[in-house]
DNA sequence: AATGCTCTCAACCGCACTCAT
DNA sequence: AATGAGTGCGGTTGAGAGCAT
């Protein structure tokens, strides 16, 4: 009924509900979102539970500036996979999907942008007509008919059918296939291998974890670090289900 | 100082996948 | 094998901060 929708809330997360979240999570370790929205009172869906510990409580988020050396890894990593997000940020230790995601938006399409300046500040005329390479130089593209629109894939998601619509996206800024295209020809001229070892042992860079203000209120969590996967463990099966039982049973 | 623009990032949504039943 | 719940992932959005004019 709308009533169950009325109780979810949604949007910015308060000190007190990360402080709760915290607390349950500890209590019950990063699994069963459903069971820690419930038990927790948070006023929250499983999913924005989750969400927000993966992203922001997370005991071991490194958090600030990338890098250079994680700029680059991030180019290789995309590289070599794509938008997996997820999987390029194993690789980053206390870096998460979400925050790289946002890095390549916003990093990588101002430096395709600027690079495209750079090169040929009049030869997107040229370009814009060709198949592969749509530029979005706002002050001089004329667009023609861009017939690859149909070949969009993950950026299409039903609305950009009208040839006026995918112009107005085109000047509003790449889509990320667009701006893979774009960095893929940057890469090839700038891009320095990265150091195998960089990759392999799961980051060679140090990553001083620097923890987010809610962890004064929890500072005893109960993380070790998982030796093959570098990932921060909670707490074991068992120590979950006696929790879990216990506070089931009271 | 005021206004508009751009950038950043937290959060949401929908879909896909996994696993237990 | 079918199904449903839970979880993960990738794309998108919107608010606020910072910057330029």
């Amino acid at each position: 009924m709308v009533q169950d929708q009325e109780m979810i809330r949604k949007g910015p997360w308060t000190e007190h509900e990360d402080v709760q979240l915290v607390f349950y999570v500890n209590l019950f370790g990063d699994r069963r979102w459903d069971f820690i929205s419930k038990v927790s009172g948070l006023k929250r869906t499983g999913k924005s539970c989750r969400l927000r510990w993966v992203n922001y409580l997370h005991p071991g988020l490194k958090r600030g500036k990338m890098t250079p050396q994680e700029e680059r890894l991030v180019l290789e990593l995309h590289a070599k996979w794509g938008n997996r997000w997820s999987r390029i940020a194993r690789k980053l230790p206390g870096r998460t999907d979400n925050e790289i995601k946002n890095y390549w938006r916003t990093h990588m399409r101002k430096k395709a942008q600027e690079r495209k300046r750079a090169i040929s500040p009049s030869s997107s005329l040229s370009n814009c007509s060709s198949s592969s390479s749509s530029s979005n130089n706002p002050t001089t593209v004329h667009l023609e008919p861009v017939t690859e629109t149909k070949e969009r894939t993950f950026y299409d998601t039903g609305g950009l059918d009208k040839q006026s619509e995918a112009e107005e996206e085109m000047e509003k800024g790449y889509s990320m296939d667009e701006i893979w295209k774009d960095i893929t020809l940057f890469e090839d001229e700038t891009m320095k291998p990265v150091k195998d070892g960089l990759i392999e042992d799961g980051g060679s860079f140090t990553c001083q974890p620097l923890a987010s203000p809610i962890w004064d209120y929890c500072p005893d969590a109960l993380w070790m670090m998982d030796d093959e996967s570098k990932k921060f463990l909670p707490i074991t099966d068992s120590f979950y289900n006696e929790q879990e039982s216990a506070f089931l049973t009271g």
